[in-house]
DNA sequence: CTTTTTGCAAAGCGTTTGCATTGAA
DNA sequence: TTCAATGCAAACGCTTTGCAAAAAG
């Protein structure tokens, strides 16, 4: 069995494609090669900008689309935040999170462990932190039933 | 120096809202009550709906405001999320994240600590945990300086 | 009477959709 | 030649803004 030792990253990217019947094209090459240089957790439009220089006429819409197919296929993640309406919670005390990705429900839970987490030295030099939550994701047990 | 026992839960809320120079008008009566009842974290629709119920006229708006207003003065919290557009992570490695609630930015860390948090014994059982995070949430250097 | 608050309407931002055209395989 | 991908435009969902009218203190 050959190791990928020396694959490039755009080697992969092609292998990963092809695995999923995706095409090669120039669109598809430059979100990758912008994405994987990118720092700072990109939105799609930073990627757009950057995208643009080479292609000028590229659609956002594209950029958009191929970075869900890219999150699809592996090649990068979502940052997993709870999206759509903004939520309150009249709940004021410290608590964590489960957070199903299928249904998108947030369920509280209290775990005393967890509020007692230490903030890493190398942190407190450089963030304030005020805040301490653990967010546990994956699938209740209702969309389990469903599925 | 006398304790707050017997307060009711309105009485308390009058009592901030005075102390913050709001008005205590009825729509914001039937939004708080709305809001302290509710399981499920509510988006605001979800507050409007139940209080349209008891008043008609009001409007969308005025519920999302106050509900806002309410996090101010500390009656409720919003679910801390990473809000705006969508964000994308070509690192796929697992990690945790601080997130600047000034400036909105969100910075990666490693922490093995972290990575082998247990999930509860309790949870384990109502729950498939796909994934582990720890959010640290405050405020980064640079807005510390700014400030 | 003064100052907030409300309700409304419009604008804004990000996301999603449908469709005709283009291009990779 | 075929089918997927692209670019465009419109629609959508949620949030924010500005302002005149109404209401609280």
């Amino acid at each position: 069995m050959q190791k990928d030792f020396n694959k490039t990253q755009i080697d992969m990217f092609i292998e990963k494609c092809k695995q999923h019947n995706l095409k090669i094209t120039p669109q598809r090459i430059a979100i990758h090669g912008a994405v994987v240089q990118s720092r700072n957790h990109p939105a799609a439009d930073e990627i757009f900008k950057i995208v643009k220089e080479k292609f000028p006429n590229i659609s956002f819409d594209t950029v958009n689309r191929t970075l869900l197919t890219f999150s699809q296929i592996g090649i990068l993640k979502i940052i997993e935040s709870f999206r759509g309406a903004r939520r309150f919670d009249p709940n004021l005390e410290n608590h964590h999170h489960l957070h199903c990705i299928n249904c998108g429900k947030i369920i509280d839970f209290n775990n005393e462990n967890y509020d007692r987490l230490e903030v890493p030295r190398n942190i407190q030099q450089k963030f304030t932190v005020l805040n301490k939550r653990v967010i546990l994701s994956g699938i209740c047990k209702e969309c389990h039933k469903t599925k």
